[in-house]
DNA sequence: AAGACGGGGCT
DNA sequence: AGCCCAGTCTT
């Protein structure tokens, strides 16, 4: 690759972008802040999908002061159905490093910015660059297909060391004083011509000096080694209707403080049977047929009997709380990237929860070992209740619940942040109740 | 270096 | 229905 194509790439795709930049909610002005929240919700997400949340988030929390001091369910809410929920904890955490010490103004410093919860190499390159007009690579997915390709790099972009050698080709392409509307010409271009699959040779810029498709390999480039399949897993998911003066509302409950999901709100739930095993579902090939639809994956009764004793126990066990699996309702399909949820959701009554406070440690192994050894355990339900009632005036039927556990109706669902497969399930249970 | 961490779009 | 897209943090 010659030099005189190099700067044929650079002034070409700086004059592309100047004619054909689309027109963006973060593109209004070159605010610090809006760009960092822009590039940490374009993270792993699309511009389409981001607008309609980013213009909210904005409205809510316009400044990094304003985000600093809202209450973190408020921020995990606006949240809500935009995904790695974690970027949403960092992006508050940073925006607190950034009251607490740059006096509420994101520092023109790379090692300050890089410093940020949150902040990686990529949208370190992408605030000082668009922000700043410092000339730092911004390394993301469309630039490396698009560098990929034009420079017919073979090199695995799945590798870090790539990332990293691309960043110093980047940035050596960067034109002086233009590194802002540069680094967003090569995600653009990526995004909207050099794209993944069929990319628009043909109305490219740059096409003429494309080392990739005069190589005739656009279509094979960028060389990626493929992600592991995301592994299947049976959730068992109870789906309590209270009853009293609980009528019309349903139990949901606030996840661990870290790991998947980490502080939203769901229905309970518990892990099924190992999926490859199979039996519950009766299928034969469960690898092959695991997406399948309720209507090609048969469940026998028997199963759905063994699925609704497994959560019972299970909830038993974890949670102290006793429940009465009613019949199964439905199934939501639920898939990450290094998982997939197969949910198999069953309608319950709810029974009691031992009252840990009160209880003595022998009051609750007795309750629980009667449902552990139980064969059936949701149907001796109430013989556990009587008996425990009977036994200990410290259990206390149909009282309290475990702090992290709320009874909402549909009214209630604004006020806590769920993940899209439980926010699907519940409005179509409150649709279904009507 | 590998795994955890969501959700959506295209064909 | 099966293919693809992907930054940062943790381990």
């Amino acid at each position: 690759m010659t030099t005189e194509a190099a700067e044929y790439f650079s002034r070409e795709l700086l004059g592309w972008y100047r004619e054909n930049k689309r027109i963006l909610p973060w593109r209004m002005n070159r605010d610090p802040y809006r760009i960092w929240v822009s590039e940490v919700m374009l993270q792993q997400t699309r511009v389409d999908t981001v607008i309609p949340y980013y213009e909210r988030f904005m409205d809510k929390f316009p400044t990094a002061a304003a985000l600093a001091e809202a209450p973190e369910e408020e921020v995990l809410k606006c949240w809500e159905g935009l995904g790695y929920y974690s970027r949403a904890r960092n992006l508050q955490a940073g925006a607190q490093e950034v009251v607490g010490r740059h006096d509420g103004v994101v520092p023109d410093d790379k090692e300050a910015v890089s410093a940020l919860r949150g902040v990686g190499p990529y949208t370190t390159g992408a605030i000082m660059s668009i922000a700043f007009n410092r000339p730092e690579p911004a390394v993301d997915g469309n630039v490396m297909r698009v560098l990929s390709r034009y420079f017919c790099l073979e090199d695995d972009i799945a590798k870090p060391s790539t990332r990293v050698s691309i960043e110093k080709l980047a940035a050596s392409l960067i034109p002086e004083g233009a590194a802002g509307d540069f680094n967003q010409a090569l995600m653009e271009l990526g995004a909207l011509v050099c794209t993944p699959k069929s990319p628009g040779c043909l109305t490219c810029p740059v096409m003429a000096h494309c080392e990739g498709r005069m190589a005739g390999k656009e279509h094979i480039l960028p060389i990626k080694t493929k992600a592991k399949p995301p592994r299947p897993e049976v959730r068992l998911a109870a789906l309590v209707v209270g009853t009293g003066e609980h009528a019309g509302q349903i139990l949901i409950r606030q996840r661990p403080d870290s790991g998947l999901l980490a502080r939203m709100w769901e229905l309970p739930h518990v892990t099924g049977p190992a999926a490859e095993a199979g039996e519950s579902t009766g299928d034969a090939n469960p690898k092959k047929r695991r997406r399948s639809g309720v209507k090609s994956v048969p469940v026998s009764q028997l199963a759905r009997e063994g699925q609704m004793d497994v959560l019972c126990r299970a909830l038993a066990k974890e949670e102290k709380m006793l429940i009465r699996p009613t019949g199964w309702w439905g199934e939501a399909e639920h898939v990450f990237s290094h998982l997939i949820w197969d949910v198999q959701v069953y309608t319950a009554e709810f029974g009691f929860v031992l009252d840990e406070a009160a209880a003595t440690e022998e009051t609750a192994a007795v309750a629980l070992d009667r449902a552990a050894e139980a064969q059936a355990g949701y149907a001796v339900l109430h013989d556990i209740q009587n008996e425990s009632t009977m036994a200990s005036s410290q259990v206390k039927p149909g009282e309290g619940l475990p702090p992290h556990y709320r009874w909402i109706g549909p009214e209630h669902m604004m006020n806590y942040a769920f993940p899209n497969v439980f926010l699907r399930l519940l409005r179509e249970y409150w649709e279904t109740v009507d």
